[in-house]
DNA sequence: CGGAATGTTGATTATATTCAACTGTTGTGG
DNA sequence: CCACAACAGTTGAATATAATCAACATTCCG
């Protein structure tokens, strides 16, 4: 789908920046709480890498290296349907991690992670993750939280996959993201991503995605101006998406 | 369908049988690899209710007691998308166990559990549960893989859910459900529950279901006898489903 | 037996996809 | 810095897919 980049390095060197890599981790879930040591040994052992846009982090059905973290820059987690189609499962951006799951079972990567833009990554290397789990309980906790955490966003994405009307899915999802602009209390949305990109993420395709925000903006809801969406009537718009937070 | 409890009481009075408990706690995931004393301890906090079909186990939006496990019986988990629509979660038999991920982070029910025949519910409270993941390591192990598993079933049905296509939704359905028949080695599925409720779980409405098993019916794929559905063309049914385990 | 739940079938309709053509935007190499 | 290619987004018409509505058949239990 997307190439276009001409001479990307041939050989993607791995790198290793301690200051980078214990920074990151401090504010990883479920690492976030370890001590300084257990810390400073796990960003031993990781690695950074630099992916261009477009490129393949990690494929699925291929054997996940470790844990993988966004340093900078963002990508899509895809699902693959069985034909051509691409459903996007999540959007990573710097500071969001992926992989928790795959690495704690030992299972293959269920799905590809393609960078969005130029991007840094970090990979946590499964083994010390999963033998640090074995000896520090308070770390194993703190990452069945996160994994089940992850169980309910899920849940919830698969219930919003559910209502069929892909204008409320798309009015669940803008509510759902609303941040006040600085100065005024006005509500705005800042896609992170193109919008065939939140498409995809939300099921439809790129033609009726445009087709569904004329249509908000025709009734009233919003004003797009680009990347930019401005919530006119932010009540209007959680009526629409279905009462739900 | 299937039922053995006769006159359920008109009140749901919780009761406790130790052998029951016990039997189940240790055949449940995560719990499944407690030793004797953990499971004892367990079993004395927990509870058994019977449900009459029909009947609301745990609503969403509600507190979740605890952990709950069928011990005989089934039951649905229904999203209610914002419509009056519902879409199913996960159906749970006699054996299985939902909750794990909102016990461990204390928060409300995220769906609704309806009991589908009449029913025997375990509940082991929420907070014996904490406790002992707090003090017992090789538990909170356990449990985060149960959750990582839980995670990766979900990235499966939302990988399904995405494929457009509601025949090949059935096809890799009946096809990750097909079991050996008994006597030789035909291919036979066994519904977990009525057509329209396997419906809702496909995210389908009863009469497209019932128009894609004549479908199939028609493509020499499977043959359909009432609850019984034999399939004919194993390898046909896979191509179809996409190759998907 | 009788009533409710379940399942089937046909006709019609809503919803989003597909196909196709076109415009706008952006980043890069010449 | 401009020109161009690749990407991103828009719009319209035709089409596919499943939902809905309505009527009827069947099965299951009490």
């Amino acid at each position: 789908m997307q190439q276009g980049i001409r001479s990307a390095p041939t050989a993607i060197r791995p790198f290793r920046d301690r200051r980078i890599l214990e920074a990151l981790i401090t504010r990883l879930p479920a690492f976030d709480q370890l001590a300084r040591p257990e810390v400073d040994e796990l960003a031993g052992y990781s690695q950074l890498r630099v992916y261009r846009r477009g490129a393949t982090i990690a494929a699925r059905g291929e054997p996940l290296p470790g844990v993988v973290a966004l340093v900078e820059g963002s990508a899509k987690l895809t699902l693959r349907s069985n034909n051509g189609e691409e459903r996007i499962a999540r959007l990573l951006e710097a500071g969001d991690s992926f992989g928790f799951a795959a690495v704690l079972l030992e299972r293959d990567c269920p799905v590809d992670l393609v960078a969005l833009s130029n991007c840094v990554v970090a990979t946590i290397p499964s083994l010390p993750v999963r033998q640090l789990m074995g000896r520090n309980a308070g770390f194993a906790v703190a990452l069945a939280r996160t994994l089940a955490e992850r169980v309910l966003l899920l849940v919830g994405e698969l219930e919003a996959s559910a209502q069929h009307s892909s204008l409320q899915r798309l009015a669940c999802y803008l509510d759902s993201r609303a941040a006040q602009a600085d100065g005024n209390g006005a509500w705005v949305v800042r896609l992170p991503a193109t919008k065939s990109t939140i498409a995809a993420r939300l099921g439809v395709k790129k033609e009726t995605m445009s087709r569904l925000l004329r249509e908000l903006t025709s009734r009233g809801l919003v004003e797009v101006a680009g990347p930019q969406i401005a919530i006119l009537d932010r009540a209007g718009l959680a009526a629409l998406a279905g009462g739900r937070a």
